[in-house]
DNA sequence: TATGAATGAGCGTTCATTCAT
DNA sequence: TATGAATGAACGCTCATTCAT
């Protein structure tokens, strides 16, 4: 094997560095994608770190290489795994100006049925209404970059649907809480009662919709 | 001091165990008074026999006395503590038979409102949510002695409403939960954010009862 | 068996909780003593809790019963431990008024050697020149309830060596330590030193005696 | 670039070697600095390799190659670190014969206070003294290397101060340890109380000696 | 019934040591 | 040589459960 230049050998060193690198950040993601599984499945006091290492393949210690400990290690999982959905709220749907509101609160209802119900994304909805009241900081948190943006979308949809004249009742953009209600009750009735009583939460939701904006015209 | 004669003793033991089971059952009250605060405090894994026990006034070993494991005692809280509720579901809350579906509602509203939001009760509700996936059996317990009967007086409400001509979405009834959806965020969204961010359930659900039987007329 | 009248229940109950009590001091005393063989052997840091529970004959979880932690364990059997010696020290051994300086200082030294030297005392000494660096409440407890106490005894035996005349160099009651320096050195040696190079320590006192005092004469 | 001759390769290969050497070397030395800190700082069992690395501006890694383990490492810490001392001891300090037993003892003294008493050889003495007791072949090593050695020139000097009239107490012999103890204390005291209780060491070896060889002639 | 001291399995965390790069 | 990510055994501490009193 012929020796390496410096340049080479400098080359190789940024590669191998770049490599482990990798492979580091793999590692995290694996420990983060196990972590959710088992902070999902027994709840943030009873998952124990040993599983979690065993279900991302590493050990018990490599953990520690990336989070300070248990609890850093939850709050990171949460604060990760909304980012995408920080996005998605906050660029609202909607594009052109002529979309009915009702055609965004139904684009709004598609993304939720389609990127949080039923995936991992739920189960952090899931973790943070079971956790959050004893995780302060990470309920705030959760508060200000998901629910208040996630809110005051809802609350721009809805006044241009009452300025529209789609929406008749115009107290309705005083608790926005209540467009999104169904969709907060469809991911806690799954979570608990899914296994033996499902329910639709597309068709809810459309009935819900209904229920807003008066039914459907004939399509 | 005279021997005390068959009958006089037999009575006096009756008293004294009858005394007793009054004191058993006062600490037993008071265990799962203890306990409810601790678990809602802390949740189920890191609330500790030890501060449940101090807080009750007994000694740890007491709670023993009483319930099998921490667990049953848990569960036994659960179930205890729904009692009344269900009481209230399974009696629906119209008395003469020319209420109108709306003032069943209402009804139904302002005795969540007042008997289930702000209490302990409430805590109950939370309590399930947060920790009902770890424990089946209670989400199940709770599922059909809560829950399903709580559906189904929805249902014959609505069913009714609809059968009067005030509900004019018929599809509601396949999905009673959206009307008491507001009710079960108010009390998520009181026991996350409720700190910094109080939600006004009373006016919320006003909003959203008028959304389901349109607008009040003048009052 | 008959029933016990309320008085003797009591008595019984009172009874109970001494001997409860009695055992717990029991076991406090036992796990002191193991940890103290411990600590000498491995010192702080690398003695085993679990060791010290196998040694004193109680499961882990007892030592906390007893102790905050391993620190405190620590401590207090330094602090424990030194009482006695405290007593000892605070009350000059001389009692006539014609003793000699000589004959105090040769009592000092008999009870150095006989009460310290050879004891689990000595072992207490040990522990607190090889830890106190790490310790510095400790070392400071040491210095203020023993050293500075032995220093001041010391030095008013030397005042009063000087005024009768029996000690020569009056700068010696600048420094005391020198008195007790052999001792010390005794104390390091046997516990570095002492299996394959034992010291006579009574011997070199007594030397150490004549260098301060003179040689005896002829006896 | 021309191409090298064998001869030219191989020299610039030495002289490579040999500046990787002194890189070695250094790193080494570096290590072992940083190594007496922290054990001194903490005691053998509680320093960490991590820190030692980072003092020494080494990955941890590094160590691994210039040491077997953690314990070698501190072994040949305390070894190296005597060799300096270990050569004072063995020349006798004196030089020309018509020098005095109490001259020699004063030399001796004077060398302590400066190359020992406040320097980091000060807490070489220290770390053996604190975890000698955990490591037999180190003590051994230390008395075999040290101590005897000391102890030996300590007892010519003695014997020479005897023979010349300058000691009185023939005993002393049979104890050298009297003479260094005061040596030792000021050490110990140093490392323990020093910090608010600071003690005059080269004054307390002067009373000392004093007290050895009787006062000084009017100087 | 009631107590609370005692137990010991279990968990989070640390850190000496290894090894692929 | 040098690195530092990875390992996993080990340890301090906790707490549900038991049981002698």
């Amino acid at each position: 094997m012929p020796k390496p230049t410096a340049a080479e050998s400098k080359r190789s060193a940024r590669d191998a560095a770049s490599k482990r690198s990798v492979r580091a950040l793999e590692r995290r993601e694996a420990i983060l994608a196990a972590a959710l599984d088992e902070f999902v499945a027994k709840g943030f006091a009873a998952a124990r770190l040993d599983d979690i290492a065993a279900r991302a393949g590493v050990a018990k210690g490599t953990i520690y290489l990336h989070f300070a400990d248990k609890e850093a290690l939850f709050q990171e999982l949460v604060r990760t795994a909304l980012v995408p959905l920080i996005g998605q709220l906050a660029n609202p749907p909607q594009a052109g100006g002529t979309a009915s509101a009702r055609a965004m609160v139904e684009t709004f209802a598609e993304t939720f049925a389609r990127e949080i119900a039923g995936t991992k994304r739920g189960d952090i909805v899931r973790l943070v209404i079971s956790e959050g009241a004893r995780f302060p900081s990470l309920s705030e948190f959760y508060y200000r970059e998901v629910v208040e943006r996630g809110i005051a979308a809802m609350s721009r949809m809805i006044e241009y649907g009452i300025a529209r004249g789609e929406i008749r009742n115009a107290e309705l953009a005083r608790f926005p809480q209540i467009v999104v209600a169904p969709a907060m009750v469809a991911i806690v009735w799954q979570g608990l009662f899914g296994a033996y009583a499902p329910l639709d939460a597309v068709a809810m939701l459309r009935v819900h919709i209904d229920l807003i904006f008066g039914p459907r015209r004939a399509e």
